[in-house]
DNA sequence: TTCTCGAAGTTGAAGCTTCAAGTTGCTAAG
DNA sequence: CTTAGCAACTTGAAGCTTCAACTTCGAGAA
């Protein structure tokens, strides 16, 4: 008998090994879940690069920074709020930059930086937002009733709640998290 | 008053115009939705690539490929399975070749080509599957209750709907789509 | 038959992300 | 006071993805 990574539900085959596989709802809604997670990004990223010329990751960024009462953060608050990594952002902003929609400011205290959104950049986020957003209900909010909706935000708060639990600032500070972790 | 690309809601400053911003409510559903499709895939990239040196795209590929009766399927139709682009996953494949865990195989009609998984690749699938599975499981399934898991589904079935319906065969494909548009 | 068009793949370059290895400036221990 | 250690970046290289251009093959029109 062919050994598959997904068997269907054959109650005889399981033994008592700690680990189980997917059974076969769970596997189906893993396979759609991967989709959505793969084919939302992608539509959003291919927009917004037509419409507006710039990845999904910097549009938040930026309407991050357009959010706090001074346009400004710190980057490594930054990389919180928009889930990337330190060096992730840091390249991003540099490219932002280049671009005149940010600017980088030297931190009064310590090594911070901010990185603070010009009048520039917050034009263009004023004139490019919405059309963003009209994609973002189109594709999500428009096929979903309003208790899909709010299951969909208990959904997802409760895998981020385990995600953040974890992953901790930013993506995947492995190595902060280990040295965290010695004795 | 500042403008807001998110405001809250104030029926008074609503006009007549086509497009409606987010809400309150959809926008904080949204970033729970964005920071989920941003820290998952990355969770999972992250555990792959230390546990097993794959990618999770490239993992999606050999499971999809492991799923069909002769291990093989033809390149297009890889594509849409795994929800990738044919020039991603020709160049994936390629990388797969190298490490002799698939291999390409010339198909008998016209220009199609198929990719065959390996009795090494599937060695390998057969190994370290279960330990990405453990994972998923830990992530999503370990935090959800059966209704919420029901509620995923049917939210990210909803949500497919609408980006197959119009993203049509595997990602973006822009241009094959404006040609079919011509008149 | 011959021509043309389109579908299926491949390829190289450009752009992003990740990873590892630096800087640099606080801060607390000795 | 000085020094070790860490937090907050920065940087360059390696690896992936996307994009556009190109190659082939097959099918249907003329």
């Amino acid at each position: 008998m062919k050994r598959q990574l997904i068997p269907g539900q054959d109650p005889g085959t399981q033994s008592a090994q700690p680990l189980r596989s997917l059974n076969h709802r769970e596997w189906s809604v893993w396979l759609q879940l991967v989709t959505t997670f793969t084919l939302l990004p992608a539509a959003l990223d291919s927009q917004l690069q037509r419409d507006t010329g710039m990845s999904h990751f910097e549009f938040e960024v930026m309407v991050a920074l357009s959010r706090q009462p001074d346009r400004s953060l710190q980057l490594k608050d930054l990389a919180v709020v928009a889930n990337g990594s330190l060096s992730r952002l840091s390249h991003v902003i540099s490219r932002l930059e280049r671009r005149t929609w940010v600017r980088r400011r030297s931190g009064t205290r310590g090594r911070a930086t901010h990185a603070e959104l010009t009048d520039e950049g917050y034009r263009k986020l004023m004139e490019t937002g919405p059309i963003h957003l009209r994609e973002v209900r189109r594709l999500v909010f428009d096929v979903l009733t309003p208790d899909e909706v709010k299951a969909l935000k208990q959904v997802t708060g409760r895998i981020n709640a385990g995600l953040l639990g974890e992953i901790n600032l930013g993506a995947l500070a492995r190595r902060t998290r280990e040295r965290s972790m010695r004795p």
